[in-house]
DNA sequence: GTAACTGCAAAATATTTGCATCCTT
DNA sequence: AAGGATGCAAATATTTTGCAGTTAC
């Protein structure tokens, strides 16, 4: 694990410092999205909130994460797959929210379905949210 | 336009006041999404920002108008559709986003495709956002 | 007249920026 | 050693809350 982690800074030019190694430790271990707020908690205080600030963005200028959009006031980054690093964002997964726990997870096998546009609109990408109960909270 | 303003608020229990009236009327004129910094904007100063802030909440609970996800740091409001007003919110169509213009467009005519879930999920609602180059900013 | 709505002030939160210091390479 | 990253302080911006005055019904 230590060793991925390290593996991914240094594949996007960044220095591996504490903060950076221990956010995307974060993002490895949960496989749904995490909110600022998210990350403040789950961190224990340990990390300036400028510094998580800073570090999410250096995380998503260099494609390592991505934002998923949500309907109240908090951005959610998750992980990119693979396919993410080489420039296009080609997250072509659903989301998934639960409005029971609140976490945000990636259908990694779910594909967003195309749409036809209107003429004269041109897309360059595709996102899917659905709302509902999630496994875990299904009982 | 005047009459019907004040049909919707009346319908739905809320006392008829210039910044509903207004507010409403920027909603059925922009047929897109409204962020409260554009209620801000548009309505040219006119009110306090927590007016709109109340009267947006109000909307919202009416279920006048419905939040659509977006990926940076900004609610965008639109009003609901007909059907909405029953209760279940079934605004079944994408939204558009315009990383031109940065408008957020109803298609209404294009309905959200659905899409078949892992089992132990159970969908209440789905979200379809798309962005990229709208008709007017196409040259 | 009463309940609801508004505006102002202020509190609480969230985000950004500058700068000196420290760490990675 | 040099450039980048961090933490602190502080500037901005955003959202929420309380309360007194005003307006709609």
């Amino acid at each position: 694990m230590e060793v991925l982690i390290d593996n991914i800074l240094k594949k996007n030019q960044l220095s591996v410092t504490g903060s950076r190694k221990k956010i995307l430790e974060l993002f490895l271990q949960s496989n749904g999205a995490l909110a600022h707020s998210d990350i403040e908690k789950k961190t224990g205080e340990k990390f300036d909130r400028v510094t998580v600030y800073r570090t999410l963005q250096s995380f998503l200028d260099k494609g390592i994460i991505h934002t998923i959009p949500t309907s109240d006031n908090s951005i959610r980054y998750a992980l990119c797959k693979d396919d993410c690093s080489k420039g296009h964002h080609h997250d072509n997964h659903v989301h998934f929210v639960c409005s029971k726990c609140t976490n945000t997870i990636c259908l990694d096998h779910v594909t967003i379905p195309s749409v036809k546009l209107p003429t004269g609109f041109k897309a360059s990408e595709f996102q899917m949210i659905v709302n509902g109960i999630c496994k875990s909270c299904q009982n």
